[in-house]
DNA sequence: TGTATAAAAATGAACGTTCATTCTTTTTTA
DNA sequence: TAAAAAAGAATGAACGTTCATTTTTATACA
């Protein structure tokens, strides 16, 4: 692990902060005197850190993002087989939603609401290109659905976002069986 | 097309505007003084139809989600064969998510965001009985998978609402041709 | 039918509070 | 010891909600 700097610190349990009061109150009710007390901080020392609340969100959503795909692509190499790339950027995907939940839930909630900006979302969405890039192969090798990607990602990837607001809301325990059938759902409703 | 007494017309007005305003905005930007602009109302005319603010954005939601199962269910008929009865209801949602765009969106925000009480979304959820009936008998006649309700919504229903928030945001354009598609996935994500 | 009147509905302005943000001062770091 | 970082208190704007009043509606009676 690295060294942290005083301000890396700051800035992180900020971040953290903001994620936990927008996940149990939504951002509405998330004033910045909270976020700054949650974070063991000033009011006034966020604005050290970003330029305004609507840069904050913005900033938390663009980052936490960018660590959901670099979690997802990890263990993912572009020369492997198409099946076998769908499965372990899947599975990792599913990891992350249920081990990191809490980012999982903040994403979940930016991707369904005007909460960010137009320009933040898209920035968001650049980062998956990987999984584009990997769906194209596979329609190309014939072994993929000749379907558009937002059809893909939504049959395929997307059923897990439902799945874990579910859980987090304890509606249902999702077990290894159930991730199991899951990702046989996924496979099947892209694979040819 | 029944008579509408003028405050039913005017209920109905803040409703919509309601609506319109979380849709745009979101929660934290739709302030009562703007809702009330926008159905032409003066501000404290809301509080003779709703408790407050939280009342308010409760009661929108329990009642567009009934009108949005309402319409789901419409042209089903719970004698109909499990394969046409699932068919039947999922071109109907369909439909709803795109030709009620607005409706649709609320929903999708309230069931992603701490927007609204655990009580209402406990009260939203129960009008999906019909469905889950049809599924329970489905897995009893070897037709449907045997999974949760919760993963079986996650593959056949939800992936709509990605769908339909996708084209709000103008990100793609729904045809017949996609909804086919979509609709083929759904089927065969839940049929043995 | 037309008028008087009480009740109901609706209003705009006002209230107290809370919020995002800034200002001034203090503390920490280099 | 100067600069940078952080703090708490202060500020003005905006918010949800209420209040005092006006307008509309419904009713009763001529």
């Amino acid at each position: 692990m690295a060294e942290l700097t005083k301000s890396q610190i700051k800035r992180r349990a900020l971040v953290k902060a903001t994620i936990e009061l927008v996940n149990n109150s939504g951002f509405h009710a998330a004033p910045m005197s909270k976020i700054a007390k949650i974070a063991n901080v000033s009011p006034a020392t966020i604005y050290l850190y970003f330029e305004n609340k609507q840069d904050l969100v913005n900033k938390v959503y663009i980052e936490v993002k960018a660590s959901f795909t670099e979690y997802a692509f990890a263990t993912y190499d572009p020369n492997m087989e198409v099946a076998e790339g769908f499965e372990v950027i899947w599975k990792r995907i599913a990891d992350f939603k249920l081990k990191e939940c809490e980012e999982a839930m903040f994403l979940a909630q930016c991707d369904n609401t005007p909460m960010i900006d137009e320009q933040s979302r898209e920035e968001g969405i650049k980062h998956l290109q990987p999984l584009l890039d990997l769906w194209e192969r596979g329609k190309k090798e014939g072994k993929i659905k000749p379907l558009s990607d937002y059809i893909l990602y939504a049959y395929a990837i997307n059923p897990l976002s439902f799945l874990m607001i579910t859980q987090k809301r304890g509606r249902f325990q999702l077990n290894e069986d159930h991730l199991e059938e899951a990702y046989q759902s996924a496979w099947s409703s892209i694979k040819i």
